[in-house]
DNA sequence: AGATTCGATAGGCAACGCTTATGGAACTGT
DNA sequence: ACAGTTCCATAAGCGTTGCCTATCGAATCT
């Protein structure tokens, strides 16, 4: 039993697929599927049970699920404690992509001018995927928007910030006194696609405030949407720190009167795993980064 | 980072030795040396402190300690938990020579009888060797005499048997028609070496009941304790179990009167590893073996 | 039924762990 | 003080084994 074995284990229970679990660790099928034949020939027993294209785990598969993470889990810990210096290493942070664009570039500009040593792995991922990742230990670090559900993450909230009116700059409303949201009920709105948070909000803000809101598009990025907006195709609320990045003369941002809409942003990373110094130090540069960030309305 | 190098660093710290180390691992040193370098590369950082001749462990080395310590042994625990099917397998024993001979064949035989696949290890080291070995988890069960200083580890006493006086055949006591302990003062003992604990566990009744024993010989093994008794070279306590094996015109045994000297058999083996079905199953046959042993006085 | 997905198998290659032989430094003993 | 011993590191060759590509065959989907 090796624990490269234990690994490639834990990623078929994860993946209930070979293939997959084979990508997942960067090795082809074959020897993923060799590693797990020789461990079930040392254990006398099959780990899975291969029934047609369906992979499940056997009784002694089952046995070994929590003993394996156990042993790999804490053999990574072990590794992060002792290579961890506080400068050299790495550190994995996710972003959601309402959020990643505007935020982590400056982030880790900033902190790597700290800690050059420190390689800087980012990912856009949307909210359920980087939790799961997360969750996992695939990422040390998630930047996104509230409400999370989970009870197994630490989730810290950094910002709230303003949702702004975006119209095209010739719609009716651009030059009205003030804008309420009921104002908004006649025009249609572009939105993202559901996988984003952001949709949720602004609906979930509409609904709240008794509009119900048409929409006319949906797309999978903010630009884009922008873009619809300025061509006459609809109207949309944005963050504001998107607002900030996506400046054009054919189209003008509002703040609402009354109620305003906002998300919170918050980080999210997993206390329960061993977490490095370069991670402790991240963590409190984006606080102190984003404690003085423009848009920041609250904590 | 693979288990067989955190095995290989194990046995190093506990030999501070890479060569003895490697000889317990069954490889040559240089392949144990290799692996521990390369174990040290990834960490980047030394796991020992080879200062001349001297082997001790760096700082990161500490850290790793007790993380290797607790992966080897889940995976030991995973692996036996999942192979155990309580028929086949490996148990091993070791036995203190003074009972080794006398009991463990009868024990190992008729266990054997029961599990017929069950491979038996057995072998005869003194009661610290032992029980070290059964602490390092290298034994599964330990058969010895009491007293045992040892609070990691599970004994069970198992009975009591009487020491038996031996005279060479012509002696003066040999007749007589009882033997007090105090009658023994003249004459010299001839005893097993130190290592052994039946010496301290006469040395010990002996001075209990304020009798100051000469010391003639030594040596390592009970037969020759006993034919230099024959030989007239010396007087001798030994065990029951012993005296039923060694049989021979030239000496005779007699029971001390008033407080014979006896000793305590006892079981010992490691509560906090995994046991296997195997090793409860030998653990109970060896209770009701010895209940019914003929020279049990009591539990 | 054809297409697709997916795990197992086969064969070749490269990496890596193991071996023996040897080197060189640090103790040990006379 | 000097030979002997102990002990870890290094070197070089070998064999295993883990990994790869290609392919097969079975199960599922369309």
């Amino acid at each position: 039993m090796e624990l490269f074995q234990l690994r490639y284990f834990l990623k078929v229970v994860e993946h209930s697929n070979f293939t997959r679990a084979a990508e997942s660790c960067s090795v082809s099928q074959p020897a993923l599927s060799q590693a797990i034949q020789k461990l079930e020939d040392e254990l006398r027993q099959p780990l899975f049970e291969r029934s047609g294209r369906q992979v499940s785990l056997s009784d002694a598969g089952r046995l070994l699920l929590p003993k394996a993470q156990q042993i790999v889990r804490l053999a990574e810990e072990a590794r992060a404690a002792i290579t961890d210096d506080g400068k050299t290493g790495c550190l994995r942070i996710a972003a959601i992509p309402t959020v990643a664009p505007y935020l982590v570039p400056e982030l880790v500009q900033s902190f790597s001018q700290k800690l050059p040593e420190v390689r800087l792995d980012v990912q856009e991922e949307v909210t359920d995927q980087a939790l799961k990742r997360c969750r996992a230990g695939d990422v040390d670090v998630v930047l996104l928007a509230l409400p999370v559900t989970t009870t197994d993450l630490d989730v810290e909230p950094l910002m709230e910030e303003e949702l702004s009116l975006v119209l095209p700059v010739d719609h009716p409303l651009a030059q009205a006194d003030q804008i309420r949201i009921a104002d908004l009920e006649p025009y249609p709105f572009v939105l993202l696609d559901e996988a984003h948070c952001l949709s949720g909000d602004i609906l979930g803000f509409c609904k709240r405030n008794r509009v119900q809101p048409l929409t006319t598009g949906r797309s999978n990025q903010l630009i884009t949407v922008l873009e619809l907006v300025s061509a006459g195709f609809g109207i949309s609320l944005i963050p504001n720190m998107a607002r900030d990045f996506h400046q054009s003369p054919r189209r003008v941002y509002r703040s609402l009167a009354g109620d305003r809409p906002t998300r919170r942003i918050a980080m999210c990373s997993n206390s329960y795993r061993f977490q490095s110094r370069i991670q402790k130090a991240f963590l409190e540069h984006v606080r102190v980064t984003l404690l003085n960030h423009p848009n920041r309305n609250a904590k």
